[in-house]
DNA sequence: CGTTGGGTTGATCGACCTCAATAAAAGTGG
DNA sequence: CCACTTTTATTGAGGTCGATCAACCCAACG
């Protein structure tokens, strides 16, 4: 389960909020990609001074349902996923997050879901107060931070069309697509796809048995439309996955 | 298939923006209860002056899934179903629409998603251009705006958790409990839940079939928890229902 | 008064779950 | 580095919940 963002992540991380100053923002790898893509150099350095690191090994919490949200973070490296818990112990996997991604968009006052990390991992954390004072001064930002939650927003609408409408082997297709997407962003290989998360996470996500996703990639596999390789899939025949996926 | 809205807003109902000016918003049911809601007086005439009517038979669709988003809406009576359509006709209903709710918070170039009226149905159209344009440049407004995105983000999350982890009768009873808190927000009495969609409709949103809806619906009404009545349904044993749906 | 769309009910089927066994990895402590 | 445990993954056999297929009812409506 070692640590699969650095294999694709080339050099060793500088982390956002460092000690000194915006000079670490700068060298962020993931800010182009999360909100900090849309601050003026200005508006790195004053966010930078309301941040500080979090790292966590593999299997720690960020934070639990229901709770209150007094932070905000921004995943810098390494994975985590985001879910609910029934009362009778199941559960629904609602996301997964990865480096560039924000978590506590909707700035509410308790936290929607529980996060913990799959993979050790780096992020930025805010007071969500000071962040949300923060974004309140500056108009382009809180439209930023709408963009994202749209963009959350158009996501979980795609995955109640997977949960609701399609069979496994479609829901298991339609997952490795969306994670080749999204690690795409980060790195520019996509052909071997990471996946941080076990079956039991994945089933939890798509909403089947760890022994259905089990099944299903290996009939993937042996398809020859992927290898199952340690943590994560090579995909051999993408065309066929996405054939797959799409319906 | 009558009107429920009326149904359920005792006296006729006065549009939104109609002809004249904020007179009309002022005396709108649903203005506290939506984006309008968080508007000054002076904001509210300058929102009035660029939204226009829209009257709609059920039926008729508002816009429909990947075309240019050239609107947004606020509707005032009525509802609709927001569905996405899958290349073989499978369908999945993202959510559906009541009066007080806004059509088009993303702001996105593209719609997520089609729509079309169940009943009858009133709304304020809005270009999105204007409208994205007004509230740019009102701070506050962008950021109920966002209030209201993460709102229905959470409705989805919990929808997902709906779709991946509950049995058929856990779902319909979810659904059931799930619509008389929305219409508690828009009339008073919560017992009598008007059901402007099918059944087929209800299966879409849930991920059932027309025919396990309806045997669902027609258990929990065998085990008097519910009394299904024309257009809706009484809830008899609230409790009961919610334990059902709670886990 | 036939037609049509929506709703209910029954019989059967099958996709996915459950249960169980085994294997393969990954820790863990000596 | 090696036993030992624990976690994760795979595979099979059998069961079940919800889907499918089909019949029928009913109200709305031209």
């Amino acid at each position: 389960m070692a640590s699969h963002s650095e294999a694709h992540s080339a050099p060793p991380l500088t982390l956002c909020p460092n000690a000194k100053a915006a000079v670490h923002c700068e060298q962020c790898r993931v800010r182009s990609l999360s909100l900090c893509g849309a601050l003026e150099p200005d508006e790195l350095v004053e966010l930078d001074r309301l941040s500080r690191p979090l790292t966590l090994s593999a299997r720690e919490t960020m934070f639990e349902q229901d709770e209150l949200a007094h932070s905000v973070f921004n995943v810098t490296a390494g994975s985590a996923r985001l879910y609910r818990l029934l009362p009778d112990g199941r559960r629904q996997i609602v996301g997964f997050a990865l480096p560039g991604d924000f978590l506590g968009l909707s700035l509410t006052e308790r936290n929607a879901f529980s996060a913990d990390a799959l993979t050790p991992l780096t992020a930025c954390q805010f007071s969500r107060q000071a962040f949300s004072d923060f974004v309140d001064a500056k108009p382009h930002v809180l439209r930023k931070l709408h963009q994202l939650a749209s963009h959350e927003l158009s996501m979980a609408q795609e995955q109640m069309v997977i949960l609701g409408r399609r069979t496994a082997e479609e829901k298991v297709a339609a997952f490795l697509i969306g994670m080749r997407l999204r690690w795409a962003r980060l790195s520019q290989q996509s052909v071997t796809i990471p996946l941080p998360m076990t079956r039991q996470d994945i089933g939890d996500f798509l909403g089947l048995t760890v022994e259905t996703v089990s099944r299903m990639l290996t009939r993937l596999a042996r398809e020859k439309a992927i290898l199952i390789v340690p943590d994560g899939v090579r995909l051999l025949d993408v065309k066929r996955i996405e054939s797959i996926a799409e319906s």
